[in-house]
DNA sequence: TTAAATTAGATTGCGTACAATTTAATTGTG
DNA sequence: CACAATTAAATTGTACGCAATCTAATTTAA
């Protein structure tokens, strides 16, 4: 690999995260999940209802993004989605059932990827502790804009 | 972030790249550049002409991606795209004058993007060899499917 | 208390990603 | 040579991702 790209971190980051995505993908094939519903999915404990806005914290994610992914999951069963009796303007988002038992099964899909990452324990962790360190540390400026 | 894809490595990659690209995709913008676009023109050495193959191989990218990307460079002047006459299949791709002058103003988008992610010169080492690491070892299997 | 401001989610528009298919050119083989 | 197999790029179809806008509900403040 003889190009300028390589010393790119943010490349590095995407061209990685892509490929491991494309795994997870065809692996969760099975379950009807893309890659987008399979964290989703991962985001919701089985007995708590949380708000769109909520689970898109959790997920980096916007409505624009996580509505259609949500009718979705919806369709095939995995979630119920419900309008707020408090505020109607908040959709709130709970696993079904079969939501809570592919849940279950998530956790092999994860390490069949992991296991073909090949990486050893101490680079899992360097990843793992670098990569949370700039997601905390860099990200809040999206929402400071000019100091709110 | 109390929740379970933290531990999530692809999350993390997945999350962290989006969020970088996303201040990459703000600062590229009075280039009229997105960040695909850009790590196109990155790739592109200054008085080279490689296919649309070649390229796609750099940046983990195909022709599907690449096609309409490369259409939307050529349009804002920053690339030419000539069919080979050796061999009529090929699109050869090379710089403009001007995708060699915004090239050089690149790296201060670059740096500036780094300057915001705040990590120290050992995490971002760190991330880089891991990472280089995943894409070498990991990502031939998407080619060798049975032997190749 | 009601009109303005804010908020949540949905929608729209644009630009990727990538699998699968198509088209045209080239190569390999009988 | 001729035709099958392969190859490069383009096209098609599906699914994001996100900014910007829209709609409806709620909150704020005059």
């Amino acid at each position: 690999m003889p190009n300028h790209l390589d010393n790119q971190l943010c490349f590095l980051l995407y061209a990685t995260s892509k490929e491991i995505i494309r795994q997870y993908t065809m692996l969760l094939k099975p379950y009807n999940l893309t890659y987008t519903g399979y964290i989703a999915i991962l985001a919701l404990e089985d007995d708590e209802q949380i708000t769109v806005k909520e689970l898109g914290k959790r997920l980096f994610l916007d409505s624009g993004t996580l509505t259609p992914v949500l009718k979705k999951l919806e369709a095939t069963g995995y979630v119920l989605r419900e309008r707020s009796k408090e505020d109607e303007r908040q959709m709130q988002i709970y696993l079904t059932k079969a939501g809570i038992e592919v849940r279950q099964k998530l956790p092999e899909v994860s390490r069949r990827v992991m296991k073909q990452l090949n990486i050893t324990e101490q680079q899992y962790m360097q990843l793992k502790y670098v990569l949370q360190d700039i997601l905390q540390n860099d990200l809040p400026i999206k929402d400071e804009k000019l100091g709110k």
